[in-house]
DNA sequence: GGCTTGATTTGATTCATATCAAAAGCCACA
DNA sequence: TGTGGCTTTTGATATGAATCAAATCAAGCC
């Protein structure tokens, strides 16, 4: 059941980062090699081995990008939210994806043909710098993973999390509210602890007094004196 | 001491494999903004917080990059081999370094300037690709770091590296030999292990017949079984 | 050849985090 | 309003890897 609304999936294009500027008919011209992909929760997207033939941006929703280990454990790479694209990279290659990708809550997406991207490329200058940009940016974050398993604690990374989530403008303030967007469990993963460890660091400043947490809603009275805790 | 060797530039830029294909007036174009330098063993090439204004190339010689810590402790993110560029996607986004660059033995590096390489991007096509495919390929090794520092043990990942070291053309055989690239301190932190960890895993791989090691050079007789014993 | 300096190994111990198991908590929905 | 199926927390224990300290090895180099 797939959907065909060429003018709606414009509209849709026009909205995402990666696309703003194009003009009118350029748009046009890349709704021509999209298409919609409705999701519900739990559904998977494609898994390691499939292959690429574009890449995948999230309208609505919530997906995960994991690995599988050979021992059947997994670990979440990141988690989409809506406006974020995924699979440039792999695409760009010529390569089977060696992630998998599965939504965590019913989901909409736009799936861009590499072709129709490549013939974007071709024409347009500012298009070129623009994903550029874009996998710069994505290779920065990927090296700041790196950094915090290899140079951070737990107890840093998530601070570091909790830090990262909060708006830009709620630094520095008191008496803020976060609220985290996937399940516990997801997250944990995602900052590479077990569900067990994340639970038992978020309980340890529970009883510093950094945060107090009820449900997904974390407060955090005093957002500098958090931030400072990075220490162990 | 800045050297000015026009016509020596062209023809290290032309066996850049990023560079390879360009018309001979591209070259001569690149070269202009391009210029040699020479670091000594132990010489910093750049720091975190540094300006970027843009990439080098690895002429001969061996740098190593890497993160270091509030804690004074640094982290080795790669080892960089003749022919490998480095530092395109930080000067993409026009931020600092925040990781810095050292020489592991004396080297002959390239840095050709951003506005050179914007200037190829603007006009030659084949050349977006390229360096499209780079970062793409630089991703996905990042990728594969986070999936080993997660999902895979220390034992593991030695393994693993060992592997990668070894030509495509050695996998299945028997009876090859191997030299390792840098110090064994440095490869442990590549590694994301101490230098003391490393060494005892590479002590069990030799109780275990796998390996045998004899200074920088590892013999491994059978390479399959070794591969294999990616177990724990 | 002995001496200095750096690299590597070995040993003893500690620590962070994982694992396994079970108890609570929390919804959604019949 | 209870009940089944999640998610989350808590507890006890195990383990991989780090740390600290010291011994050994290797290699220049006067």
């Amino acid at each position: 059941m797939r959907d065909f609304q060429p003018v709606q999936i414009d509209s849709l294009l026009s909205r995402i980062p990666l696309f703003e500027g194009l003009a009118p008919e350029e748009l046009t011209r890349m709704a021509k090699g999209t298409h919609q992909l409705r999701l519900a929760k739990g559904d998977t997207l494609f898994r390691q081995g499939d292959a690429c033939t574009g890449f995948h941006v999230l309208v609505y929703g919530q997906i995960k990008l994991g690995l599988s280990s050979a021992q059947g454990t997994e670990k979440v790479v990141e988690i989409i939210q809506p406006g974020q694209s995924f699979g440039e990279a792999i695409m760009f290659m010529d390569k089977a994806y060696f992630v998998f990708a599965q939504a965590l809550s019913d989901s909409l997406l736009l799936h861009i043909s590499k072709a129709a991207l490549d013939e974007e490329l071709r024409s347009d200058h500012a298009f070129v710098r623009k994903v550029l940009a874009g996998m710069a940016m994505r290779l920065h974050q990927l090296m700041l993973d790196v950094e915090s398993y290899s140079l951070h604690s737990g107890t840093q990374r998530v601070i570091g999390y909790l830090m990262h989530e909060l708006p830009e403008s709620d630094h520095g303030r008191d008496n803020v509210v976060l609220e985290l967007s996937s399940n516990k469990g997801v997250i944990a993963s995602r900052l590479n602890l077990t569900q067990e460890h994340f639970s038992r660091i978020l309980h340890d400043l529970i009883v510093l007094g950094l945060i107090a947490v009820e449900g997904k809603r974390i407060h955090i009275p005093n957002v500098p004196k958090l931030q400072k805790h990075q220490s162990g």
